[in-house]
DNA sequence: AACCAGGACGTGA
DNA sequence: TCACGTCATGGT
């Protein structure tokens, strides 16, 4: 059942090009909430150190944000600095915070960024454990995820508020389900492949934002024959 | 003009 | 463990 909803999400809206990227200028006007950076049927991504980086960067701070807003913080902080571990690190700490400020929650999202820095330079280019990740002040179970799924391509699957909300609606996960238990779930059930993970995650994020949202849309859902 | 966005953390039961 | 308050800007 899950494959079978990924296949439909996946012929309905296309390959999403997760995880977006500045410098890459690919607009896809159908996607709801962007600006560009998008590359589909490309899954050789991060191509560089500074891609791997600027993912792990987004990550922090699209948390609890629209990437619409993450994007423009991005673009702040492009503007002013290059958007590696060492240039940030030494960037003015008021000139981040003002540059990030779109994103919201500007204080802690430094704070973040700056402890996240100190972690990532300390792996030397190793690839991190997801416990090492969440060690970090500021790196919760998503963002690990994230950055596991996306930098660094190890097949770990994101469990976000719009997975849990599209698939209790559906009723094939408990609506009050644990972060874990959610994620084994899929795990469990799908091929461990990294595309598929990261066009599923990205999938789910698509069709939340067209009809699963708060108030959601059901009448034109193309999921509605699976919600009771 | 409330409400919410691709969460995480600190606190007190 | 778990529920709840806090963090913050900007779309709709």
């Amino acid at each position: 059942m899950f494959t079978e909803i990924y296949k439909k999400l996946f012929k309905s809206y296309g390959p999403q090009g997760w995880w977006p990227l500045l410098d890459h200028k690919g607009i896809n006007p159908t996607k709801t909430g962007a600006i560009n950076g998008y590359h589909p049927r490309q899954y050789d991504f991060p191509q560089t150190e500074q891609q791997r980086f600027e993912i792990c960067v987004g990550a922090i701070l699209t948390q609890n944000t629209s990437w619409i807003q993450v994007e423009k913080a991005l673009q702040n902080l492009a503007a002013v600095t290059s958007i590696t571990s060492s240039d940030l690190k030494s960037l003015d700490e008021e000139t981040m915070k003002n540059a990030i400020k779109p994103a919201g929650y500007f204080n802690q999202k430094t704070k973040k960024l700056l402890l996240f820095i100190e972690f990532y330079e300390s792996l030397h280019g190793r690839t991190p454990t997801r416990d090492e990740l969440l060690a970090v002040w500021g790196i919760g179970r998503e963002t690990a995820d994230s950055i596991l799924l996306y930098a660094f391509n190890i097949p770990t699957f994101v469990v976000d508020a719009y997975t849990r909300r599209i698939f209790s609606a559906t009723g094939l996960i408990d609506k009050n389900a644990d972060y874990n238990d959610i994620q084994k779930i899929f795990e469990d059930v799908l091929l461990k492949d990294v595309a598929v993970y990261q066009e599923f995650h990205a999938l789910i994020v698509e069709h939340a934002k067209r009809y699963c949202k708060t108030k959601p849309d059901c009448e034109q859902c193309i999921l509605r024959t699976y919600c009771h």
